[in-house]
DNA sequence: ACTTGGCACTCAATACTGACGAGTGCCAGA
DNA sequence: TCTGGCACTCGTCAGTATTGAGTGCCAAGT
């Protein structure tokens, strides 16, 4: 049906459009991409591909554009991959190299990745829910409340307050903290329901209810998701792009919704695998004309997504590339945190 | 030189133009704000205020539109305070009643203000020079590598990783702790170094090395100001005036960075104050053409600040009203994390 | 069967025009 | 000091003509 020509043509198309982002002629396919044809023909496999639905023509007298199948098309089988420059990699590995915590590398490398794709940069902070705890620190507030400071292996650290049902002493807080330390350590916080259910008669009678109620409170950290932090960079590129949005309004507004964000990202498959949502492909309403280009990243299994967000005329080779290459370096830091 | 009537054309042409945000013409101020004289008479007190510098013509046949000195007037004598409504009060009440920690007071505070004012809405942090050491934890990751947490009395949580000279062992690092404890706990960071100064042989000799390297970095927190945290909400708010600014674009890479918004809120002042820079008053490039409305907040003395930022076209007297509704009840919340 | 040049056609973008009207400054008279 | 009147400026808007990029189609060539 699509002969290596056409695909050619799909492919000048795409990258003529991607650089001027002004719809592509038939003339400057033939002139400029060398395929050997004349303009005429190219009318031909273009007219072709408008009616597969690859391209189309934004009015009567004007050239073609993508569409997001045919960008679809174009992510799948004609983009070459592009490797960084040098300089690029050295920019990236001396930015992160100064990144003291887990807080630091993520901002620097979410700015960095906004910077190298002139994107809007979205970096999802370690999830919980993948994250194991280190330690966990209880500090006395009152005699009714208490702070709950958990540290998690990949750096994250996370608090909250919590109101027990009974007042508590000084010793019974040590206790509280020995005990979940114990049982917590090197766990996941998901595994934290368990641990009230372990409990035989470890735990004197008189700090059970609150250990319940601290352990609720841990597990809610993972089930409303509210904790899952993202940090986000570059949302002034989208207004460069002024063609590419009708207005740039909903975008604003569903970058800021964490949730939205979260969604987004998706959940992160396995490390290396870039996943590219184009256009409509995307869930989210009001960034329906954006593509995203997203990917797992941790040390070893994926603890987190990051990924870029733009017009879905974006140089898709660049952004894939960028993102798999800062996840990479940030996967690694992590190890080091 | 101004006489009563003088500004109350001043204030009739600032609330038309907040409203409609087009140039106010004399014809329809006559009408409009009953002053009992004629459009002529008004056209003459405009001309007197236009020779001052308070208003401006964007061409010859439009009306008149208030300059930054204009605004100036206004906001410092014909401003009136416009009290919130009660739904108002209540949506903020109920809005922050249901906070947990310190992450989620700011979080829907700044979300609230945005969508109180319609403005771009920038919560600092608690400043870690301007809170007090509640507890200090060490958790050792290695035997050269220490997590440092923080925990201050504004509910603030800080941690930073430390490389320590030499090998430390756990008694080591419950010394430390305790010691650090002992010494800091009630104290502001940035009495840490005093805190180095006046031990005696209290350490140990050995740990001696470890202690005033934690201390430096204790003491790095303040001094780079890294670690002032900044949330912002409701940037999409700045698309919604399409007149105000030439682009967009300057003022979201302006608020991108930290550094620049901690400088534009500013040294807060004392709780109840309010501050309102006025377009060029505003030392930030790029930022030239909005006004800034700030305040301190806090339990007592101020602990950070707050506010608003948007076009010099905005209605002060709202975001103000706002601002400072904001400020008292996070102020309020505060004390009980 | 594919390619190509030619040609008529469409239609957005651009520029120009004139009418309109909002708003002004000035002045003479109340 | 205020006011009505008047001439003047100039941006906006609607209508119109022009331009040119790009297309689809067809007939001829390979």
């Amino acid at each position: 049906m699509l002969d290596e020509r056409k695909l050619e043509v799909l492919r000048a198309i795409v990258e003529d459009f991607v650089r001027t982002s002004e719809p592509v002629g038939s003339k400057a396919i033939a002139e400029g991409h060398n395929l050997g044809v004349s303009p005429a023909t190219v009318r031909n496999d273009m007219a072709v591909l408008e009616d597969e639905g690859y391209i189309a023509q934004p009015h009567t007298s004007a050239g073609r554009i993508p569409t997001d199948k045919g960008y679809r098309l174009f992510v799948d089988r004609l983009s070459a991959v592009k490797p960084l420059s040098a300089p690029e990699r050295r920019a990236i590995h001396s930015f992160l190299e100064g990144a003291a915590d887990l807080d630091d590398v993520v901002r620097r490398s979410v700015r960095l990745l906004a910077q190298l794709t002139r994107q809007v940069a979205v970096v999802q902070f370690p999830s919980l829910s993948r994250s194991s705890v280190l330690h966990l620190e209880i500090v006395q507030l009152s005699t009714t409340r208490l702070l709950l400071v958990v540290i998690m292996d990949t750096g994250r650290v996370e608090q909250r307050v919590v109101a027990v049902p009974s007042a508590i002493d000084a010793g019974q807080v040590s206790d509280l903290r020995t005990l979940l330390n114990e049982r917590l350590s090197g766990r996941k916080l998901a595994e934290a329901p368990g641990v009230i259910a372990e409990l035989p008669d470890v735990a004197r009678q008189e700090i059970r209810p609150i250990l319940t109620t601290v352990i609720t409170v841990l597990f809610e950290m993972l089930v409303d998701k509210r904790e899952e932090r993202v940090a986000l960079a570059g949302t002034a590129n989208l207004t460069q792009q002024s063609i590419d949005f009708p207005s740039i309004r909903p975008v604003l507004e569903a970058l800021e919704e964490n949730v939205v964000l979260l969604k987004l990202l998706g959940d992160a498959s396995d490390p290396g695998t870039v996943l590219v949502r184009i256009g409509e492909e995307n869930a989210v309403e009001g960034l329906r004309s954006t593509s995203v280009v997203s990917i797992g990243y941790g040390p070893g299994p994926a603890v987190a997504s990051l990924g870029v967000v733009g017009p879905t005329r974006m140089d898709y080779a660049n952004s894939i590339c960028a993102v798999r290459a800062i996840a990479r370096y940030v996967g690694e830091h992590l190890g080091g945190v």
